[in-house]
DNA sequence: GTCTATAAGCAGATAGAC
DNA sequence: GTCTATCTGCTTATAGAC
């Protein structure tokens, strides 16, 4: 038996930056080849079901990511607006003070019958119900914080976008930075 | 010399939607001939330079639509709120109050050599000045104003992405609804 | 302006050796 | 676990008749 040329890990770290910047239908096996080195068949010896296969496993990778790392201080307790720091620490970190667009607008264009887009809605509601869990703590009436939690969403969806259409960076720290206000304001 | 079986126009709506749909690299040409009931050739004849021709041309048409028809009140003396809500009518016209992506997001990606991503930058930067100048009409300072306009365009295509990937459209009728206070206030 | 017919190349995918 | 070799189907693209 050959010896592996990565972990999981690493292999699934070199999908998500290909799948963040090609898309699902841009991101060619050969694309893939070319990235890792291995040849095809290296590729569905370790994923059997193909290229979904590999879109299933980054955003399930992602999902991990986000719950156990990044969004993790928002179910812990102390200072909300201290946890919430440490949240955009983690935010700013993942996308790279926004240079890396998110999976969840990357692979869910496309999609007809493939099981991302369902993946992706439950990855991006979760991220939703975790700062409107924060934002009710912080004294918001249920349904308000529900509304806050979706809003800083997509304040954070769209200044990825207008980095990546725009070249512009400072939206994305901007978007971090009014998460405070836009979480925790009464 | 056969009829033609549609207006340039026609067409163009047609592709418009699919590349809103499912991307640049996602709408395959047996895609389009389906929707238009055109053959390939047929397509080749309107479009010699093929799919990156058909992507630039539809990129230009949201363009002008954009220019000449929703943002057109920006442009023009009267009340801002006014002419705000004026705009906001054509924005949920334009996405369909949300149940459609924006070319901007959905045309960048797996954008290695073309002249998309160029296009969409100046697209989306005449939106943002556009949306800058009445903020600064209404008094804020020139670089304020311009952070505003930036942060309320990526407020909408935040809300489009949240749209598409949890199928709710309340996040992008909220969006428009935040446009006065995130342009206006002072 | 539309069509039929055709072509080269790449897409995703698999069998089997080492 | 990686490789070579192979395959089918779909991709973009073109030539030429009507």
């Amino acid at each position: 038996m050959a010896v592996a040329k990565y972990s999981e890990e690493e292999l699934l770290g070199q999908l998500t930056q290909l799948f963040r910047e090609y898309g699902f239908e841009g991101t060619s096996l050969s694309k893939i080849c070319d990235v890792t080195g291995l040849v095809k068949a290296s590729l569905y010896h370790r994923f059997p079901k193909g290229k979904d296969e590999m879109a299933d496993t980054v955003l399930a990778r992602a999902d991990r990511i986000f719950a156990e790392q990044i969004l993790r201080p928002l179910r812990e307790p102390g200072d909300p607006k201290r946890r919430l720091a440490e949240v955009c620490a983690g935010l700013d970190k993942f996308y790279a003070s926004g240079s890396c667009s998110c999976l969840l607008d990357t692979l869910t264009l496309s999609v007809d019958a493939r099981g991302a887009r369902k993946h992706a809605r439950k990855s991006l509601q979760y991220w939703v119900a975790s700062f409107a869990a924060l934002s009710k703590e912080a004294g918001l009436p249920a349904e308000l914080a529900r509304q806050r939690g979706e809003d800083a969403v997509a304040a954070i969806q769209g200044a990825l976008v207008v980095a990546r259409v725009a070249g512009d960076r400072k939206a994305f720290r901007r978007a971090l930075e009014s998460l405070p206000e836009r979480l925790l304001r009464k």
